[in-house]
DNA sequence: TATTGTTATACTCTATAACTATA
DNA sequence: TATAGTTATAGAGTATAACAATA
């Protein structure tokens, strides 16, 4: 028999199997990991998560109106509003009255926020396979898609 | 070519193809989708998800100190004194001091917390199955592998 | 009346510094 | 001096109610 045992007494070691094989639990520890990088990664670029993916969904959709993009955000529209302002505030985007209905802000990057947008981007991706460098392309497309699955599948939706 | 163009001019569907490959954008909108749907879950049995962690640990994990249960929880010992006193106060658990170290608390579920716990246990668990009913059970240990893996990548630790 | 954007507000989660009491 | 628990505090992220301007 191996004599291992009783060399480090004083921490037994915590198991927490009884939330490992509860998705919730690995989808948090996980996205809290990649949540840290990424608020690391985009730092050096003057944006958060929220600001980046903001400024990419304005880039993709010129002209968007701040209720569209919250709506695409799953976010609150008193919460985008404050997103919204700090991009316009760093001169990333611009706010255009909308002729047609002079209630909505029609959204667009300037010069300065492509160029943000593209530098961010770039520091993402290279940081996203870094994070994934253990998981094969097969296996990222797996993940990729079954994340999918879960959020369209959401029971309690309203 | 069809004609189902120019149907529906107001709103041209917003696209985020540039984020749709993102791990993290996908991993957000999931946890989000999860997370929501166990804070219902749970409310109703009086715990949130720290709560619920922190208990289950505790119940896994008789005696252990609150630099343990944080350490396990991935939580900063100052926010884990809030949990640890709620659970208290709900009379879920209790905090002993420790003999041999009179600094520290030894941590126990009470009956009441066992009962607690067991109860919210099977609706998490019943709720999770709602979940993920769209995938197989070869899917779901996939995605759990995949999420552990993620975790234990991590190119930024510390 | 309904919608767009906004303000104000509150609650949860997370993070850091600094304290106390023990060790 | 180092550690366990604590207090105070600050910052994000999220959510709701209510308002002005416009439709």
């Amino acid at each position: 028999m191996p004599d291992d045992a009783a060399k480090t007494p004083p921490r037994p070691a915590v198991t927490d199997a009884a939330l490992r094989g509860l998705v919730g639990y690995g989808m948090k520890r996980a996205f809290m990991v990649i949540g840290a990088d990424l608020a690391r990664t985009l730092e050096p670029h003057g944006l958060r998560m929220l600001t980046f993916t903001a400024l990419t969904l304005v880039a993709g959709n010129p002209g968007l109106s701040q209720s569209q993009l919250a709506e695409a955000m799953q976010v609150e529209r008193p919460n985008l509003v404050v997103i919204v302002d700090q991009l316009e505030a760093a001169g990333l985007i611009t706010r255009d009255r909308v002729p047609t209905d002079r209630r909505a802000y029609a959204l667009r990057v300037t010069a300065e926020g492509a160029r943000r947008l593209a530098e961010a981007s770039a520091a993402v991706a290279s940081h996203e396979a870094a994070l994934l460098a253990g998981l094969t392309a097969q296996e990222r497309a797996t993940l990729m898609a079954l994340l999918n699955r879960i959020e369209t599948t959401d029971p309690g939706r309203r």
